[in-house]
DNA sequence: CCACAAAGTGAACACCGTCCACATACCCTA
DNA sequence: TAGGGTATGTGGACGGTGTTCACTTTGTGG
């Protein structure tokens, strides 16, 4: 039975919820503004509580940050797996590698676009790259890293990639799309238009995709 | 004259050159702990002066960050001239206009590994991309922008790039190479030891050399 | 020479994160 | 079933921040 989490006034002295309350609030400030808008008073405000409340399940302001980033990498992983849900594998398991692969790039870059503040949260603190933090992963119960890897082993098995090209070439194509999404979100480019945010995602995943292979395409 | 812009205790009513100590303590900030640390009123501190001082100076502390990831984008750019000049044209323009883009991916990327902190600052606020604010250049006049763009002038001209592919490169360089040095410096990759995140970033160039190619190389 | 504007001061406000002592409600055991 | 222990929430306070308002000091141009 879900409590009150939100702001009508409470009966019981007992919150119930208090913590996913908290982190529920975090994830609406960052929706709205981005990792410097997750205020700790503020949150508790919004679930009709006091400050001090929220010592009671996280120990400072920069744990509850973390819950919330975590949580938005959570989204993240999702829309991710949504686009590659969208590649039906066919006859050529070539086209299908390269299509994954893509849709990897472009499922990021389409959650950067529609969810900047979640976006910008996700990765405003360093988690480790293979934390084990289930909150982070998809249905597949993976991260967006892992679902990247994924994509790229599949190519490596098609034979698009050298065993050699293959080797952390995550990091290569993380880069790329992850750079284009900051500078639009929070760089020189957020006044560039979203169409032609989303033209160029098209071509820098072709560019990673010739670029990383090991023979042209 | 250099007037006192250090914490020695000035004789003068009158600072001299406050707006001027302003940034270059909020450099020291940027420098040692990015943008968040970049604090107003321990810049009046660190001048020698009431934290209202400021406000003669700059509307708001929004402001006054914004002149220090000015300063902090001008560095950049001349770490990108510094990795320019160690390539001398020889007899071949392809090669060179090769170790040229490279130049301006290496320069950048040390940079951020040398300067996290300025780096970091300066892509914290987003300016416009064609910003013609003068405090952003190198010796040469040109803004980091601007430096790759020539690179890619000179890949066109010497026949390596289509005109078609061209257009718009600048944006689909940029961004591996920002991606590489924000994963690295807030985000999921800070634990990657140095160099191996300089060796990612040679083949991250050479990715994107390969990637952008109109033909196989 | 002196009025005026530029530049710096001081006190105050609201907001933030955080610590302390205290109050309340739940639960487990005797 | 009574009661004590513990988890949870409260209230008040502190130092730090950005910012505003009224004031003072200083340099300068008519």
């Amino acid at each position: 039975m879900k409590k009150n989490v939100t702001t009508e006034k409470r009966k019981t002295f007992r919150h119930g919820d208090l913590r996913n309350a908290l982190v529920t609030a975090g994830l609406e400030m960052a929706h709205a503004g981005g990792p410097n808008a997750v205020i700790l008073r503020e949150a508790t405000r919004q679930a009709g509580v006091s400050p001090n409340a929220a010592y009671r399940h996280f120990a400072s302001q920069a744990e509850l940050l973390d819950a919330v980033r975590s949580a938005c990498l959570s989204r993240l992983a999702a829309a991710i797996e949504d686009e590659m849900k969208k590649q039906r594998p066919g006859r050529d398991p070539q086209a299908f590698a390269r299509k994954s692969l893509r849709a990897v790039g472009i499922g990021y870059l389409g959650f950067a676009m529609r969810e900047p503040g979640m976006f910008r949260t996700a990765f405003s603190v360093p988690p480790a790259v293979d934390s084990p933090n289930p909150a982070n992963m998809a249905s597949m119960g993976l991260n967006p890293f892992q679902l990247l890897s994924l994509a790229l082993d599949h190519m490596q098995q098609s034979g698009l990639l050298s065993k050699k090209d293959r080797k952390d070439a995550e990091y290569l194509a993380w880069s790329s799309v992850h750079g284009l999404a900051l500078l639009v979100l929070e760089g020189p480019l957020h006044k560039m238009p979203k169409e032609i945010v989303l033209a160029l995602g098209e071509r820098l995943v072709v560019m990673v995709e010739r670029g990383l292979a090991t023979q042209p395409l």
